[in-house]
DNA sequence: ATTATTGTATTAAGTATCTAATACAATAAT
DNA sequence: ATTATTGTATTAGATACTTAATACAATAAT
């Protein structure tokens, strides 16, 4: 698990995103058992306090369930888990439209560049 | 000019991005005089210093200059805009692209959905 | 010459984030 | 029953960001 934290945002809010991310991949199962706070904190080298408020930020989210004394896991409902991966992803790409025609690209434009950077990226 | 600024980052970053984007697209033509500090701060509703720290990175990275006591101009070096108009981009593009392939979306599939949102957004 | 405007610098205060060091309660494991 | 592990809460300190209120220096405008 490569953990990816800058400094130019919230630590607590990039482990949110990259937990998310490792749940809309499947890396972490569908009611799959998460490592303990201290344990992800400790991987994260983070301090226990940011990743539990992150873990507590997913699960008020409803995509972890919290067992009071025998951790967290994912939860099993897997319709709601599509349904925020499609909101992330349409988020993304308004985002990501948004801002390119703010600099002034064309849209067809915008897909040309897009086509060839993925034929690059399958080389 | 819509300056959109929210609480989850650095309001000081999304000046220089913003800012950026007016360069890029030409909002901010070449050689132009920008407004005061002051002026431009209260336009974003912001602190002066903060838009100062703002326009003194825009300046540090050559896109900006600064003329002691008769304000800022945008830089007249079209070449050195463009190359950082193309340098955001790739970014832009990198990251978004980063982003789906971990969230589990193919390629192909990603060239799908913007294909649709793209038209979508011409209407 | 005087005034207004420009960028810039300084100091103080408030807030958010992060770390550190503990401690507590509940319960699984033994 | 005892121990270890779990999530959770608290307190304190450090740092970064933001605002606010000024002040200064240089020079354009008058």
């Amino acid at each position: 698990m490569p953990w990816d934290l800058k400094s130019d945002r919230p630590i607590y809010t990039q482990l949110i995103e990259q937990i998310e991310l490792m749940i809309f991949s499947g890396a972490y199962p569908l009611g799959s058992k998460l490592p303990s706070v201290r344990d992800m904190a400790q991987e994260a080298a983070v301090n226990p306090n940011t990743m539990q408020r992150a873990l507590a930020k997913l699960e008020e989210d409803g995509l972890i369930i919290t067992h009071r004394t025998s951790g967290r896991t994912i939860t099993e409902d897997g319709q709601m888990i599509q349904i925020a991966k499609t909101k992330l992803a349409q988020e993304q790409i308004s985002e990501f439209l948004e801002k390119m025609k703010l600099m002034g690209f064309e849209q067809t434009e915008i897909l040309t560049i897009i086509d060839s950077m993925v034929k690059e990226m399958k080389k």
